[in-house]
Formats: C-alpha cells, structure tokens, sequence
DNA sequence: CGCATAAGGTTAAACGCTTAAACTAAATTC
DNA sequence: GAATTTAGTTTAAGCGTTTAACCTTATGCG
C-alpha cells in the first residue's frame, strides 16, 4: 500500500503540487478559492496525510518540542515518581497538542548534551525542567531554536524561564512555622544546587529564622535526594537524635510524605511530636493522613504556561528580552500537619 | 550557522557520500577499514550529527515511536495523574532511549484515530495502554507498523499485547478478603469496559464470590471513574447506606486511597469498620496510612516489556504469531488494611 | 595469459515536501 | 492600444539522507 503523496493529490485535482502546498499551508492570497475548493476534495478523497519529515527537511520546521524532566539517582529512569512532574507533563502535553505539536519526552544522558537530540530531531523548541550541571545549558545555548527552562535560576538572554517565587515559598513556610510557635525547625531537602530551586527554597527559610531573631543551625539542614525514602530515613534521624526539633520544613511534598513516615516509625506522631510542612502540594498531599500542610504551586498551569511561552517564542523568534521571566502564584494551604505550641 | 551535512564530512574524508553512510551505518564489508577510519575522524572534526528527518525520508525509519495513554474525563489532559501510568512510561522511555529510540508521547483526541500521527510521523511502531473504541482499534490495524497493546484484551494477530492476569488478581483479592470472613464484599471501580482490564477484575471478583458460594449483589459494586474522588463519594455512600458490607476491593489503588478516605469521612475507621484492597501497588500505597494491602504488579516492569517486545517486532517484521501474547507476574501484598473478622 | 570474481568505491536517483522565481492571462492605467 | 500591474499558477531547485546500480582495481584460477 503505497503513500499518498501531494503530488498524487495534484493530480487528482487538475493543479500543481505548488497551488496544493499552498492551500494546505493557507498562504493567503496565493490561491483562487476556486482552487481551494479543488484542492480540499481531492485531500477528502484520498484521506492525503502530509509526511512531516518531508515538511520539516523542506522548511526546517518540525512541529516537536523536546521536553526533559530530570531522572532518578541511579540515572536510569525519568523522575516521573514525583507527581509534580506527571503534572507539569499534563499541561504541557495538552497545550502542545492543541497546536498540534508532539512532545519527544525523555530524560537526559549523564554528562551528555541535548544538542545530539534537538540537532536530529530538528526540534522547534525545547522545555527543560529541573536543574543541571553548567555544560549542559553552555551547550542549550549553542542551538538557535527557543528553549524554556521550568524550574531554574540559571537567567541568561537565550532562555525563557517559567517558575514561582521559591523564595518566598521557603519564607512563607518557616515563618508558618514560626507563628505557630517552634524555634527548632528542620529543612529536609533534595540536593542544594546553585540555581536550583530548593536553593531559593533554602533561602527563604533562613530569612524568616533570622527575621525572627532565631538561631540557623546547619545541623538542622539534612540534605540529600528528592525521595520520599530519604524524607523518612532523616525523619528517622531527627526523631532519634534531634529531641529539640518540633518542626520539619520538606522542599517537596513527595519528601513531607516520607517524614511523616519516619515519624511514626519511630513512635511519634505527626502533629503531636512532630510538625510538617511540604512544598508542591501534589494531588496526594491532600489525601494523606493527616492532610499536608503545603506550598501549594499548580503544576498543570505551570506546564500549560512553558508551553504557552515557547509556543509564542517559535511563532515570534525575534524575542522581546523583556519579559521572558514568568513567576507563577504560591500560597500556603493549612491543612493538619502543624501544631500550635502552647 | 550551517548545518554540517553527509557532504561536508565526505568532502573532509574525501570519499563519497555513500561511503560515509555505510560506515555510519554499519554496514559490514561494504568499506574498507581505512575508510571507516577516515570517516570518523571527519565526523568527529566536524562534529557531525545526521538529520533524522532526511534519514526518514530515505529509508522510511524514524527511530519514532508513539506511546499513548487514557486521558481525564474531561479530555483534555493525560492520566498521569494515576501513578501508574507515570511508572509505565518510566520503564518504556528508558528501555527505548537505551536502543536509541525516542518516544512521542500523547493521548489521543476524542473520537480520533491514531492514523495521523502515526503516518505524518513516519512512526516505527506504537505502545497503546488503556482501553479505547472499536473504531481506534479498527484504524490501527490498518498502519502497517508493529503494536503493542498494554492493558488490553483486544486480541487480534496485527497487536503484540503485553499485560497481567487480571481475572487472577481479581480473584485473589475477592478470596483473600473471604478468607479473613469477610461476605459482604463491595467492588469499586472505573467504567467496566468491554475488553479492559477491569472487566476481568470484575470476573475474578465474582469467580471467588461463587466459589465461596457467596451472593454476587450487583448493588454492591460501585462503578464510575478511576477518580480519587469517585473512590471517596463511593466509601461515603458505602459507609452510610450499606451498613452490610465490611470490605471494599478497589480496582486501582488511587481508588482505593479515595475509599480510605471517605470512610474517615464518615467517622469510620479502616480496616476496624471497613476493610480494602487496592490494585496496582503504586508507590504510594505503602506510604499511605495505613499502608494498603494491594495486588502488586511492576508497572516499570511492565513498560520496559513492552518496549521491548515491541523493539523486537521493529527489528524483526515477520513475527511469528506465536508468542506475542505477554503475561507478567501478580502477587497479594498484605499490609494494614484487611481486618480478620471474628 | 585471459577471464571471472570479489572488494571497495562512486554516481545519481529517489524519498515527499516547500518556495523562490518564472510564467501567463486578465485587468488596469495612461 | 501599448505598457504596466495584478492575481493565480507552474516549474524546478533544493532540503539531507539512503541505496541500487554501476565502475574500478586487484586477486585468484585454470
């Protein structure tokens, strides 16, 4: 079964492949509506699909973007365990498709660039999440299609960024913490990278302790993998060895969980020993027991509005520089997971 | 800024283009070692990556395949939502990208066929999970590339299917919660569509109910959407006009996370006034409260399957049709959430 | 020595599309 | 009525690969 081709569909309307590229592409003002109509019958007919790679060695456009979410430690499979990225894929999947573009989603290769794949592929753009090592984005910045970067500080005039205020973000939640009365709180954390989100999310939490006059103990920082084990296994630790410790800051709800967890492996309990706030507010935080007090960000607008960004950076590539930094809302959601001390 | 073409590699090794796509492509006597060695050191000067777009064009291989999965109700966005399918992509990006593939992942438009993508694309073959139409079946049938259906009993000699037992897990769980004395046994569940998984699950279901020569009660299973909320609204409904059943098999554990839920709702308590099983041992369901006791299947486990089976079917188009039928392994897991009644 | 064969290499025709440039015919201008 | 413009259409040259077919030499063999 061979391929209908545009030629065969000139054929069968009586016109050029020309007049038919045209009216496919609806070059205005190229094409009578005499031909149009002609034109549009004989696709009907012949059900004719266009061959993209055809299109895109002709004109250089692909109509794929390339997504990368970053993968777990072992380096093997996307991180797509953690709900917020399985949220921001939502969004940009369903942005992305109402366009009609295709997403290629994959992770990256240790230490490789992304220039092998984006050259290929001929992408027409390209959203990275999460953070990387400084060679990485040297050679994004090589490529000439328009990249948005979901969750990085690493600003520079050929990125688009999309992010919220993690800052703020990490204030919003020590200082809840700090009405509420505690003076010893915890951060649990993923690996603290420079200009990576949790680094903000650091920040702000020290700000509010030194806003209020409290003492920053690094101790109180413990600092690995974005994993719900990891969240356990320092809860563990901070049960045992920290009695001080009344509260726990998570940078991510996935980690909050995993505290709550250790928590109670050690025979206490969350609020009543222990308080947690988290950070995503991914749909399960909501489900858990007790409910996860969190910094809530919405995932699926984030995605939808990184789509929305590079979108208007393909359609317009002579970028205005001005506003290529879009910061998203954040808010704290009281749930049951702190305590008031007395 | 050029792209660096077959040509300009050629030129530099001075051979032809023909000789550089042999070595590029392996193939084997074809070209002396002299030249293979010329080649990649032009390659390697030039820093030269081919244009897949052109390779698809000339050989009809696009190194492409399409994966799609189920989207929300509203149509609008992917199922990630479900933990589930995020661990099954997990497994088929990661299979692929190790055999040099890349995945275009989508759900796919109302009432629409997959024709399109897959023919604009040039698609070298596709993963299908979840359930859909007849009619997307029927399109399917008629692209040439090799299928693999994931969670699906449609079985037809054009699809390679990979899957569980799911009349078995049904079973297993119905007879674990028999067991434990339990005989008013509620099912909540997605939409029983002909051919999913569910269907069977709902088989396995009512297989142990006779078998224990117990009433199968249609009143008693709860059918709608793979919601959270819906496995609330039913553990509600259950919780307050059933006071007859004791135990709740959810067909999926974010269901079953919602059943847990809604019977707290109520001010009952599991497993003391409700006991449940989930379905799928998401990632989740042993860090919930209490931890679930669930049918476990390997959801990663199950997307590298499928990649490789159908990575297989690309390499080796005359398929013998006798093993593409896949069957992984299913286990009970017990934790928390199943009472011995008296 | 003459000829068949093999090994290694090249030429050039696809693959299916886009698009600048050329062309044609009709309409407009002076 | 010739010259110019306009609108609509076609021609044909790419885009970057692959690969069948062809061309050289060198090798082996009777």
């Amino acid at each position: 079964m061979k391929r209908i081709t545009i030629r065969d569909v000139s054929e069968r309307a009586g016109v050029s492949t020309a007049a038919v590229s045209y009216v496919l592409n609806g070059r205005e003002g190229k094409v009578s509506s005499e031909t149009v109509a002609k034109v549009r019958k004989a696709v009907e007919d012949l059900n004719y699909i266009p061959d993209f790679s055809a299109r895109s060695l002709a004109n250089n456009k692909s109509k794929l973007i390339g997504v990368v979410i970053p993968q777990t430690e072992d380096r093997k499979q996307l991180l797509l365990q953690n709900p917020f990225y399985s949220e921001l894929i939502c969004g940009i999947e369903a942005r992305l498709r109402q366009s009609g573009f295709h997403m290629i989603l994959s992770g990256v290769e240790k230490g490789e660039g992304y220039l092998d794949t984006s050259m290929q592929r001929n992408l027409d753009g390209a959203i990275i999440t999460g953070i990387y090592q400084e060679s990485f984005y040297e050679d994004l910045k090589k490529v000439r299609m328009p990249i948005v970067l979901v969750d990085s500080y690493v600003y520079d005039s050929h990125f688009h960024v999309v992010g919220i205020d993690d800052e703020l973000g990490g204030y919003l939640a020590t200082r809840h913490f700090i009405e509420n009365g505690h003076t010893n709180i915890a951060l649990v954390t993923g690996l603290i990278r420079k200009d990576g989100v949790v680094e903000k999310r650091f920040l702000g939490y020290k700000r509010a302790l030194k806003e209020a006059g409290l003492f920053y103990n690094p101790d109180h920082v413990f600092e690995h993998s974005v994993t719900y084990e990891y969240g356990q296994e320092a809860a563990r630790l901070i049960a045992t060895k920290y009695p001080e410790i009344t509260a726990v800051f998570a940078t991510s709800d996935l980690m909050a969980m995993g505290v709550m967890q250790g928590v109670r492996d050690e025979g206490k309990e969350v609020p009543e020993h222990i308080s947690v706030i988290g950070f995503d507010d991914i749909s399960v935080a909501r489900m858990c027991t007790p409910p996860l007090t969190t910094i809530k960000q919405d995932a699926i607008a984030k995605g939808i509005m990184a789509a929305e960004r590079l979108l208007a950076a393909i359609e317009n590539p002579d970028a205005e520089h001005s506003e290529n930094l879009m910061v998203m809302p954040l808010s704290l959601i009281e749930r049951n997971t702190v305590r008031k001390l007395p």
